[in-house]
DNA sequence: CATCATTATATCGTTCACGATGCAAATATA
DNA sequence: TATATTTGCATCGTGAACGATATAATGATG
């Protein structure tokens, strides 16, 4: 058969599965603190910076809006975030942390320190990192420009 | 802020935004000959080895079966595969190509050859991809143990 | 042989992703 | 200023993912 058609051939298939596997991982760290994953990621966007309109969230995150929209109502249910229509132009809502959004990111201070331990393998060290991470910021950029 | 809690220093981010985005880009393809890219993946393990069980396409995949089961049945009623009980052990379902879907093999043929064109960047070339490979593997066969 | 545990798959509920579409506010144009 | 276009966000429908649970067939144990 044609190689090219063999999983063991496919980059997408790989990013694919490491994805969904290095999520999982996160998961019961996550759910500790009441968080998906993608939550997580959007936290992790206002913790940055508060305050942000629902399309730089998306932006940032390279995600559509339509996406981006029930999550955050989710996380306003759970009270985590805040969202108001902007003064200027009505179109716009913004999105702020609550204090229990603010406080939460003592409690994921160790998330990272944890995850970072079980990502650990023989080809992602510490000096390893850096290149792949170069290496998927540039596809990542090709990508997002198609 | 703590910088561990930082977007840009996140392995897992860069994760799902490159599968997502690679996934998008597999889209227009895909669908012209009706597949979505899970659905693709199935498909590849099949053409690679007809008349496999559930659990066996879904271990290759890193899935689980409550993924792969309805995964299966909207191929089956697409008439992509066939699935039936296991003569021996009745509790098995056998998954196999129905003509159409072993035709379908000549009509991917063309999807792998126009995604390296996409993929291809400063950072992805012949020479870097199987180092970027078995580093991927490397942590997929990491996480998979966890 | 009866009962219990295991295995293989399926069902259910929730949360993403995302294409397509809708809608209202803002802006551009006639 | 009326109308058209664009912009920002939301809604809808479909297809994954996945934890939890169910169901039926097989295998193991008493």
């Amino acid at each position: 058969m044609d190689p090219a058609l063999k999983l063991e051939n496919q980059l997408c298939f790989r990013l694919y599965t490491a994805s969904r596997l290095i999520t999982q991982a996160y998961h019961p760290l996550l759910s500790k603190i009441g968080l998906t994953y993608p939550q997580y990621l959007v936290m992790m966007v206002l913790w940055e910076n508060d305050g942000q309109k629902v399309n730089d969230i998306a932006k940032r995150l390279y995600l559509e809006t339509n996406t981006v929209t029930p999550l955050l109502k989710r996380m306003e249910a759970e009270g985590f975030v805040k969202r108001s229509r902007g003064a200027e132009d009505g179109r716009q809502v913004i999105v702020s942390l609550t204090p229990k959004g603010r406080k939460l990111e003592q409690e994921a201070g160790c998330v990272p320190y944890k995850m970072g331990g079980a990502v650990a393998c023989r080809s992602i060290t510490q000096e390893t990192a850096p290149g792949l991470f170069a290496t998927l910021d540039d596809l990542i950029g090709h990508l997002s420009k198609l």
